[in-house]
DNA sequence: CAGGATTGTTAGGTCTATCTAACAATCTTG
DNA sequence: CAAGATTGTTAGATAGACCTAACAATCCTG
């Protein structure tokens, strides 16, 4: 049988949490949740029921049979997964989690999400002495307050050597490229840019939070993100 | 003027990667690079054209705009951010992870995009003493190879009572539930299914990897995911 | 119990994103 | 330089996912 459409998936996983929620589904109730109009839910049902997974007299409820069931309850838990690791770990808010899950679901390939179930797993049973890992208290705190972990207060990689990164100069510093570091399609694409070892830069302007930044480089401006910055080691001159 | 659909986008960052390889892009090979055929390419780009974010000469290369460009690269960034997300974090291998962030970036609001970009920057930016932090490092090691991490091995959050979750308990075991953990959504479904603290449970099979486990529970039988059965405290019989 | 309200269904339509087939323009090679 | 190969373009088609309009069935209330 071919595999479902990505809409197909939100139809029955749809019926589903609108059993378990009150016990029954009707195409209102599935058009209300899935925010499209009752002849969309009609039209989508009628496919589900030629391959077998739903159960839907006329007029009547919706039903999934136990095929529907086991496939419904795959989408939901990839869903929950995503979910989770969005709200829980990353923090973001419940209902833009919950869309951004529902969105996700269908792009993610199978491997990607085994990891991220061990992810999931990894951090909500490994806690430390607190409902959060340690690290992951830090993020959090990082990721509302910009504050550092502990760890970067008191060992710092690169402590003492005049090399930082192009994203921590301030304007007018100049230094000269070291190192560009990150994945090889970002660095060649800085390479292109003309980010070459050797090669003296100025910080011209930088954006109230750091990005983007404005740089001279060969006599030449770029407008570069604070990620970009980031990966370009130099030594401050 | 409209926002750009998905497909638009993925056109548009196809022309920046071009691009920045090899300097150019063509119709030919923005067709290969997205798996589509010629004639699809040239329909995207006229639309792109009239957006004012493309340049095309008939039979000529393709240009992104300096609108197109500031475009592309945002759509870009966004990708670069969820890529090394799977592939530096989760540890995702690259070709896979590559291709799922191609989809998902699309699909991730602006308010989940920053958190991720946040969180990439934590892992990034304070990696302890070595590449990665210490908790990333027993995370992939957990992934890869089961073993918790070493704070799980010396001091259990739950030591010495005879409370576990329903995951632990092995098959032949009996205990009642006293807690129901979660996610609402997953919280109100488990209890649906009978998961009501004080109610005693059996564990009747449990499948290689622990997923799913069979269950008897009021004289009913029940098939758990491991992840729902985690989140049932019991307490040992 | 009849009429109005609400939910469900059917027919036909729109829009997007892709395709195939056929032809046009450009490039390369003998 | 001409012919073949390759790339680019146009016209028309398909499939999926949704919509509106109109009608059918069921439920509820006065």
């Amino acid at each position: 049988m071919d595999a479902l459409s990505h809409s197909a998936q939100d139809y029955l996983e749809a019926i589903l949490v609108l059993s378990l929620e009150r016990g029954q589904a009707r195409v209102k109730e599935v058009a209300e949740f899935l925010g499209v109009k009752k002849p969309s839910v009609v039209a989508a049902v009628k496919g589900l029921m030629s391959k077998g997974l739903v159960k839907h007299e006329h007029y009547g409820y919706l039903e999934l049979t136990p095929r529907g069931l086991a496939m419904a309850r795959d989408i939901y838990h990839r869903h929950q997964t995503i979910y989770r690791f969005l709200h829980r770990i990353l923090g973001v808010e419940a209902t833009t989690a919950e869309r951004d899950a529902c969105q996700i679901e269908h792009y993610i390939s199978s491997k990607t999400l085994a990891r991220l179930v061990k992810f999931v797993e990894f951090v909500e049973s490994f806690p430390d002495s607190e409902e959060d890992p340690k690290w992951l208290h830090y993020f959090k705190r990082y990721a509302e307050r910009g504050e550092p972990p502990p760890c970067a207060l008191d060992k710092c990689p690169r402590g003492g050597e005049k090399v930082k990164s192009l994203s921590e100069l301030k304007v007018g510093e100049t230094g000269v490229i070291k190192r560009v570091k990150g994945e090889e399609v970002l660095k060649k694409r800085l390479l292109t840019m003309g980010a070459i070892p050797g090669t003296q830069v100025r910080v011209e302007k930088v954006a109230p939070l750091g990005d983007p930044m404005e740089i001279s480089l060969k006599g030449f401006h770029l407008s570069l993100r604070r990620e970009e910055a980031q990966n370009i080691e130099v030594e401050v001159e």
